[in-house]
DNA sequence: TGTTATTGTGTTTTT
DNA sequence: CACAATAACA
């Protein structure tokens, strides 16, 4: 296929810093390989050549694709394509002894960095605080995405006592990260920037050669050409790092504003937006040709996105044609939104539509799982993307664990983590002993488990302990020996008994564990002969990197798909079912958290109350994007979920999709729906009296709510929101209720329902509180 | 020390 | 509901 004249723009444009704006479906991949090709076709080296992307899975496949481009022609292998956590490693891997990491450092995840906060809250003794290591980590992570160092804390705009709870538990957090020789993901990016930096700053030695120049500057100057994908969503480092390597080259960046969906984790929608103008000489191109999505479906999306503010603005169009109409489908509850769903695939397929073509989408993971269930019992497979993967396996885990302990004798977390695994009679009494010591020297706990007696540990577990340590001796030795991996993960794991522990389990599920096992030994066997001069090091890292995005080990291939809107961006299938498309479920709550505030204060939204919101239309956007000729769009009246019953009210997202491009009914303008009033309640109420049970329920859920946009201008107080005409007596906000601790008060709002019901008050001189229904009375 | 029962608690999205 | 932290027990 040709290029259109855009693209063949942004393929063919040199000598200044280019920004493809590229909307979903235009073929960005497209342009940026064959960019990357021609560069090499006018004779650019494939190693002078920088391609970054956001996941493992898509830099795999643009290498495949160049690889497939340039067959024969140029050396592929030579590129440089990777995420930017990848090539960070990789820098910091040859270069990273000048920030503190020697060359096999380990890689934390999210597990393992919260495993080690939880040693700074014991070590510092704040674990009985409320605040959770996962919060602190949270803004850290916040701090290193900013590329804030800790002494600059203060400018996340924290409360004080969690800016200072952060500051000093962060603070020995790095520490015993650095300790252990290792990195967690934001430091990875952090330190690579901090590596570049320095370079060359320093005063060249008198009489120093040429040759001598610091192998890091060279890096520096290295890329002629650098090409960025889906810049917008980058964090302020990644784009810091990407400026540090583009030192001699051509950048080319590559995204689109309204799929910027991870502002959560620190990316930062201004950097796309600001860069023609940080980019002196830059040229803007937009795509705006969509090849994947039929009319009627690229009408929705544009419904959805056009109302987001502060947005560069593109119309998509396409010459498709219309196609079919977008399904929409009220279901009575979560149960039949799954059944309806199945349906939707058994048409599909009969429609011979491939099942890997199909996917179902749904906001968050905890939605999953009545659908899996469902499918389940109608005997179809599916292939889940994300929720925990194969490498996130306790058994997995701890098989690594062993191994980066072998590599890396001064990773304290690995060794606390298998020490007593399987059970050897260490417990945490002699590994707090240990610990305690190893914090005073400021040595790795092997170092201190090799004189027990000096920690404190008596006899019994001394021996122990000299056994476990005699153990993880002979295997590190038979690492250095140079023994295969795939034997070593074997004699790891026969040697420290922990395969014959689960054998001797023989549960169902530690039969499952034993296969897992197998299976890692199976992969790592074959990592080595493929990759016969990569190290231990080099397979731990690439594993640490990996995430539910590559699909390699598990999943079929031709399955349905289940997965999060997130991790659906940048794919395509040919039919998308949307679920749970819910106000408080998508947009998820804590997005409209703010905007609840807003209306019980009577205020405006706050700017970053507002961002989140675009946020969540934004991931709507994606969604809806993803489907190429079929979309079904569902929401359930009713929804179970942790537990407790939601009534649903339509997403904001439903009423947005134009009715023309739409198969069955738009719920027009809606309001929240007035909970009926718990039993409990309703007994004490006596004005207004009840009235007689009115058949109302039986109506179409939709038919009796009416959309008041003004509920959010005006003050709480006055505003008397109607009460359902002919429903049973109802909360309605102004109302006046009591409670025995803090008096009269005014009912701003509620939620929950049935005991569940929450009432937020707000009593004069106190302020707004959040009490359970049945503590309350209404006057 | 190690295992099991119980209570409690939260509950987005990810490299 | 699911899972983690804690308490009680062997």
């Amino acid at each position: 296929m040709q290029l259109n004249p855009a693209q063949q723009a942004a393929v063919d444009h040199r000598g200044s810093p280019l920004l493809v704006l590229a909307g979903a479906g235009t073929g960005k991949t497209r342009v940026i390989t064959h960019r990357v090709a021609a560069l090499m076709d006018e004779g650019v080296p494939p190693w002078r050549i920088l391609a970054v992307t956001f996941t493992n899975k898509a830099a795999a496949e643009m290498r495949a694709r160049m690889e497939k481009m340039c067959e024969g022609k140029v050396d592929v292998s030579q590129l440089w394509v990777g995420t930017f956590h990848s090539i960070s490693a990789r820098i910091l891997r040859r270069h990273g002894e000048s920030v503190g990491l020697s060359r096999n450092f380990a890689i934390y995840d999210t597990d393992d960095q919260t495993r080690l906060m939880k040693r700074v809250f014991k070590e510092m003794n704040r674990d009985d605080e409320q605040i959770k290591p996962r919060a602190i980590l949270g803004h850290l992570d916040q701090l290193k995405n900013r590329g804030l160092t800790i002494d600059q804390v203060d400018q996340l705009g924290l409360e004080g006592f969690m800016t200072r709870l952060v500051a000093l538990l962060g603070r020995r957090y790095q520490e015993l990260l650095r300790a252990a020789d290792a990195s967690d993901f934001g430091d990875l990016l952090v330190l690579a920037v901090k590596l570049l930096e320095k370079a060359g700053t320093e005063q060249p030695r008198p009489g120093a050669q040429l040759v001598d120049v610091d192998p890091v500057v060279g890096l520096k100057r290295r890329f002629l050409h650098v090409v960025v994908d889906e810049y917008q969503d980058t964090n302020p480092v990644q784009a810091r790092l990407v400026e540090l390597l583009s030192q001699r080259a051509q950048l080319c960046v590559v995204g689109d504003d309204d799929q910027a969906i991870y502002g959560w984790r620190g990316a930062d929608v201004s950097q796309i937006l600001g860069f023609p103008d940080r980019q002196p000489g830059c040229e803007l191109i937009r795509l705006e040709q969509n090849y994947r999505s039929t009319g009627h479906i690229l009408h929705c999306a544009d419904a959805i996105i056009r109302r987001n503010e502060g947005r560069l603005g593109k119309t998509l169009w396409s010459e498709l044609g219309d196609g079919a109409l977008v399904v929409l489908r009220a279901c009575e509850d979560e149960r039949e939104e799954a059944r309806f769903v199945v349906n939707e695939i058994l048409d599909a397929l009969n429609e011979d539509i491939p099942p890997e073509e199909i996917a179902v989408f749904y906001r968050t993971h905890a939605q999953s799982r009545v659908i899996e269930q469902q499918l389940t019992d109608n005997g179809m497979r599916y292939a889940i993307f994300g929720g925990l993967g194969f490498f996130e396996r306790k058994e997995i885990k701890d098989a690594l664990a062993y191994l980066r302990l072998l590599q890396n004798p001064a990773s304290d977390l690995d060794f606390t983590r298998i020490v007593n695994e399987p059970a050897r009679g260490i417990g945490d009494t002699t590994v707090g002993r240990l610990t305690a010591l190893a914090a005073n020297r400021n040595v790795a706990l092997l170092e201190v488990a090799r004189n027990p007696e000096e920690a404190g540990v008596s006899g019994a577990a001394a021996k122990r302990l000299a056994l476990f340590v005699a153990m993880i001796d002979e295997l590190t030795a038979r690492l250095h020996a140079g023994t295969p991996l795939g034997q070593l993960a074997a004699e790891v794991l026969e040697r420290t008994g922990y395969r014959d522990a689960l054998v001797q389990e023989g549960s169902e599920e530690s039969e499952a564990r034993v296969e897992n096992l197998d299976e890692f030994v199976g992969a790592l066997t074959e990592f080595a002969q493929d990759n016969p001069e990569q190290t231990l090091a080099d397979y731990l890292e690439q594993v640490s990197l990996v995430s539910d995005a590559d699909g390699g080990g598990r999943g079929e291939v031709r399955a349905v798909r289940l997965m999060t809107i997130h991790s659906a961006k940048g794919l395509e299938f040919e039919k998308v079912i949307l679920t749970g498309m819910e106000e408080k479920v998508f947009p998820h709550s804590r997005s409209i958290a703010g905007e609840e505030a807003a209306r019980e204060e009577g205020r405006r939204l706050r700017p970053e109350e507002r961002a989140q919101l675009e946020e969540e239309r934004r991931l709507a956007y994606v969604a809806v994007t993803r489907a190429k000729r079929q979309l079904v769009v569902t929401y359930a009246r009713r929804r179970r979920l942790y537990n407790q019953e939601f009534i649903g009210t339509p997403s904001r997202f439903v009423r947005d999709l134009p009715p023309d491009s739409v198969r069955g009914r738009v719920p027009g303008v809606v309001r929240r729906e007035a909970p009926a009033v718990p039993a409990q309640l309703q007994a004490m109420l006596s004005s207004p009296p009840p009235r007689p049970a009115a058949p109302a329920r039986e109506r179409s859920w939709n038919s009796d709510i009416v959309y008041d946009e003004g509920v959010a201008a005006r003050p709480a107080a006055r505003t008397r929101a109607p009460i359902a005409s002919d429903d049973a007596p109802s909360l309605y906000k102004g109302m006046q209720v009591r409670h025995r601790q803090y008096g009269e008060g005014t009912l701003v709002g509620w939620d929950g329902t049935g005991s569940n019901l929450k009432l937020a008050i707000n009593f004069p001189g106190v302020g707004v509180k959040t009490i359970l229904a049945r503590f309350c009375e209404p006057l």
